[in-house]
DNA sequence: GAGTGGTCTAGACCACTTT
DNA sequence: AAGTGGTCTAGACCACTCC
């Protein structure tokens, strides 16, 4: 018993979504048929689709059966958008301007990113809330893997339901460093604020359902009005 | 079948874990014992363990048993203290200074913390990491969950180890809220700092496994050395 | 009513740890 | 060798959704 058949199974269901074979939304076979196709028992087939469910690839519901996990805007800017009203509600931000380059990697880029890609994506966003710019963010992505995306200006609001919708590139995790420093001149200028005012610098990897680091942002916040939300266990 | 039976077999457990009956690092029953002892099969007292094992309450291992999560120093702040060397790796903290008051509950402080305190205790704290102070955080917890807490000083560096071992209060989550600001002048002096110096600014709600607020804290953190981590999905 | 996931049982065998 | 958790099976019944 090297490998679990039910670990099994879960690769498979896991290679048919990264493929694109299994769109979002879809539904999956029940647990009774699917231990059939892949020959295993039922309750083998319902514990790979509960780790799945519980790894947030699909959703099942009593009744109705499993389906590969629908991203919107919204179930996208609750789990990466942190910045929140001091009560804890989330208003989407607007994108206000963008500006979307291609060109070569640095070194840490290609060190850090996926595939050490020689040339990167580079997605420069400016987005505000209440009227209000908060953010200016920098994403850096492997312009090999996200072919075309240079002339797909403007860009959807929230980048990862495009990666996936476009590019079946899901992303299920992101770990950020953050800190305190003092705005720098083009992020001030970006927010309207002082240069050397203090706001949160956050420098994010975020990786697929293949593990891979697919992108790289660091992003400048505004906390004056809003807070970034995290919780610990 | 209102409430399931694993539901039930959970909670027997949570609340003789809760009620120090099963202190930290006991051996659990194992799954045979467990299901014969509550009158319900193998499978559903596995169950029941399993779901305890992924909440952190308890860790089992293959060949050996289930215990009781056994909480150090070390698992404490890997979970609970977030700054790290830019490379990721933790370091200890030091504890350069602590104070620790009785007074009245404030109003808000009265509102969020469990069971409306009329009074709470207040621990100041200053801690630093390689000679460095690095932190000011203010702890403030009911002081009739913690009879004579005041006069135990010094504390243990880690407060939550020790509100388990001593009061059975087992803090198992963190609502962290974030922000960066000017250093106020009592954080900029005990941590070295010039007042107005960009610094994090967080305030943490801690709930234990009663789901019990039960201590906020604030503290006011240097990151030029140090970032703080955290995990998105 | 048919089909789905959710719960529960009983039993088997394997892998691992400890004595 | 004994005892533990880990995997897997087969079958049953319940609760829910949808037609």
């Amino acid at each position: 018993m090297a490998t679990p058949l039910y670990r099994t199974v879960i690769d498979t269901i896991v290679e048919r979504i990264a493929s694109g074979e299994l769109p979002s939304g879809t539904m999956l076979p029940s647990e009774t048929q699917l231990g059939a196709e892949l020959g295993v028992s039922q309750g083998t087939a319902r514990k790979a689709l509960m780790e799945l469910e519980q790894s947030g690839l699909v959703q099942r519901a009593q009744g109705r059966g499993t389906f590969v996990t629908v991203r919107t805007p919204e179930t996208s800017l609750f789990n990466f958008f942190r910045l929140r009203h001091p009560d804890g509600t989330l208003e989407g931000p607007q994108l206000d301007r963008e500006t979307v380059t291609r060109r070569s990697a640095t070194d840490t880029e290609r060190a850090d990113l996926h595939g050490s890609p020689e040339d990167v994506i580079e997605i420069e966003r400016v987005r505000s809330i209440g009227g209000q710019p908060v953010t200016h963010e920098m994403s850096v992505i492997p312009a090999a893997m996200f072919p075309g995306i240079a002339e797909r200006q403007p860009l959807p609001n929230t980048l990862y339901v495009f990666y996936q919708q476009a590019y079946s590139v899901i992303i299920v995790r992101a770990d950020e460093r953050l800190g305190a420093i003092g705005a720098p001149e083009a992020s001030a200028k970006a927010l309207g604020l002082d240069a050397g005012t203090p706001v949160m610098d956050v420098r994010r990897r975020a990786v697929d359902v293949l593990e891979r680091v697919v992108e790289l942002r660091r992003s400048i916040n505004r906390t004056d009005a809003l807070d970034y939300f995290v919780s610990l266990s």
